[in-house]
DNA sequence: TTTGTGACGGAACGATCCGTCTGTCAAACT
DNA sequence: AGTTTGACAGACGGATCGTTCCGTCACAAA
């Protein structure tokens, strides 16, 4: 049997776990089946990860830091600031419209673990405070004349298209969003 | 032993199931518990309930029933439809705001449960149907110009309240969610 | 080639899961 | 009063949970 790498592994398993966490859901999953699923006896696992809890946290810290990634570089192509707000949400309209698109991994954890002191949804909670402080920065940049008022008011068109593209209709959600959006960065940015 | 009568137990196990599944989740929350803290026997939780997510399922119904009675009394007191929107995210704002909130039990329940098939999911998903749909008629009594538009518009400010104020500050999201959908729809409905 | 190191697969663990079964006792009816 | 009924509490069962342990084997150093 081939040996792999420890780094092999790590990325292995979590990438694994990662797509049967945010199918199925984190509680719905056993570690048995992240075993099978990765053809790796469970020692390889737990050394990687010492428990399914860490395994969590990984999966959601991945989540997040690949959403900052992808919408950060999609903002990076927007010339104005109140473009690369608006390119966030039609990144979105993107992801919600897919088929296998189950939510917001960062809002879904947060529920399957609503314990405040839960490692995982910690990560949750900081990602979705940082998402906040990037809206409100870049509103403050577009010229909002409440950046932070723009900010939270954004946030909550995102994690309501994300709640609700999971439960209804995605792509018609994410649609909605977009144009949402739109609507109250104009609105409250003179100008552009 | 005083003796209840089955409508009684139903009633103190339907109570006691949904505080405990509303403040740590379904998945979190194991028979025996529910069975201790109801200070009853488990049989006569399970001649109730047949299985935890006949249990389950219940609980969702139940919020959701809870949810339309207490919109529609608010709505009932506020004198135009577009008030009567409005009388929605005023009593949103104030059940975000307590210190108990742990987010929309219909929205958790569809992220603790995202097999499309499950019955507690389907009520879930039956419930923002039903409120789509009952915004869509409010809005069209209010002379929206595009009510279906402006349904699917509240709706995610609705969700996105909810899901917004479990992770981050309550209040704040309320209040700001209130503002949002008091100017959506001063803004897409002619007159009042 | 021999020796030593440590990652490996998989069996096995105790705990807990949901659901069934059993023996008991209160109430209702004759 | 005697009998039947059925709701009750709690013991119990198989299954699955997350985790630990162990014998094996591939590889590197000598």
């Amino acid at each position: 049997m081939a040996r792999r790498s420890g780094e092999e592994n790590r990325r292995n398993v979590l990438d694994v776990a990662t797509r049967l966490f945010y199918q199925q859901g984190i509680r719905a999953v056993g570690m048995d089946t992240v075993v099978k699923e990765c053809g790796v006896g469970n020692a390889t696992i737990y050394r990687q990860f010492p428990t399914k809890d860490a395994l969590a946290t990984a999966y959601v810290q991945g989540r997040a830091d690949a959403w900052f990634e992808r919408m950060e570089q999609a903002a990076g192509e927007a010339s104005s600031p109140a473009g690369k707000l608006m390119a966030v949400f039609e990144v979105l309209a993107g992801d919600t419209a897919g088929p296998a698109y189950r939510g917001c991994p960062m809002l879904n954890t947060s529920t399957e673990f609503p314990e405040g002191r839960h490692p995982a949804h910690l990560v949750a909670v900081g990602h979705k405070q940082q998402v906040r402080d990037w809206f409100r920065s870049l509103a403050s940049d577009a010229g909002a004349q409440d950046p932070g008022q723009l900010a939270d008011e954004l946030l909550i068109i995102l994690n309501g298209a994300y709640a609700t593209a999971a439960v209804l209709d995605g792509a018609t959600y994410g649609r909605r969003a977009l144009r949402l959006a739109r609507f109250l960065i104009e609105d409250s940015c003179p100008g552009s």
